[in-house]
DNA sequence: CCTGTATTTCACTTTTTACAGTAATTACTG
DNA sequence: CAGTAATTACTGTAAAAAGTGAAATACAGG
């Protein structure tokens, strides 16, 4: 591996961790994106220099999510890996698995918290806190359509959305 | 305070830790948030039992982000402290935040990468591979424009082009 | 059915990070 | 200048995550 993509590599790694996706995940889903042809496990041991075991398991996480693909080629026993090419696509699996993480958890909450304490007891809770919550639920609310109605357009109106930006914001006025 | 908004401080400090804040940092920020007045370092250290250093710390850090405020009463020699009220602008600060440390980076390096790629060495580099790279990169360019687009605007705009949310996609086709 | 290779599972170790607490320092008031 | 509030810096500890290697499993070819 060319020494500019192996740095490449090392850099995705890093930032997969703040992504919230393991370093090593993050590292071998890189070494496949930019790898020329799929490639097996055992040569993505020697390219990273991690456990075998390590990669079975990071290699599983990566397929179970969609972003990478496993074949086998004729006579040969061992499986390829390759990645998906489409980076859009790999986009928006990060973005929904982090929705699913970060967002779902809190908007379940707070729903909960103002059903509690609206019609249950909690009367003596004060009326700015009541406010407060009512404004954040709605803030996560309407962020929660947002994402779905988005997402539910065909990925081809979402980049072309992206690629608008600026335009957008002109037209708005 | 009470058991129902206690729970949800609780949960905004677990979230807290997925977003890339510190648990307690989070949950303080929650109870400011909630509470109906100001409150002074150390009734945050009664409610939440951390220690003193530790508010003092975390509130430094929520200071620095702009999300929440000191103010001295007459007569009061202690500071108290308070959560904006926006929750739009809260937003924004953290998806400042988090752009700063998740997109830049990348950004930076597949710059650089690129530029390494194409005018220095590396002749040995597969065509495949440099396509790839170019196609990263122009991913990370168009959501860097379009986040700097969307960010020019005024919040009120923003706040606008995320309530409409379904009817954009009616308007794209 | 046996054998060698590929792959996965699982228990354990290492590393990292977050956090609380103490003590020393600074700032400020009367 | 005495006394209180607040911050900073540092230290030990606990929890979580990442990574490893041995054992178990699967499986094709003879």
């Amino acid at each position: 591996m060319d020494a500019v993509i192996q740095k490449l590599v090392l850099h995705w790694g890093e930032m997969g961790a703040r992504w919230g996706i393991s370093r090593t995940v993050a590292q071998i889903h890189a070494l496949l994106y930019f790898s020329p042809r799929p490639l097996t496990a055992d040569e993505i041991v020697e390219a990273l220099g991690v456990a075998r075991s390590h990669v079975s398991n990071s290699l599983k996480e990566l397929q179970s999510w969609g972003v990478v693909k496993g074949s086998y080629l004729l006579g040969d026993r061992r499986e390829h890996f390759e990645s998906i090419g489409d980076v859009w696509q790999m986009f928006e699996v990060l973005l929904d698995e982090r929705k699913r993480r970060e967002m779902d958890p809190t908007l379940k909450a707070l729903r909960e918290t103002s059903i509690q304490l609206n019609d249950g007891g909690s009367a003596k809770v004060d009326p700015h806190t009541r406010q407060r919550l009512q404004e954040m639920l709605e803030f996560f609310e309407v962020m929660n359509g947002w994402f779905s109605d988005v997402r539910r357009l065909p990925l081809a109106s979402r980049v072309k959305l992206a690629r608008m930006g600026a335009k957008l914001g002109k037209w708005l006025s």
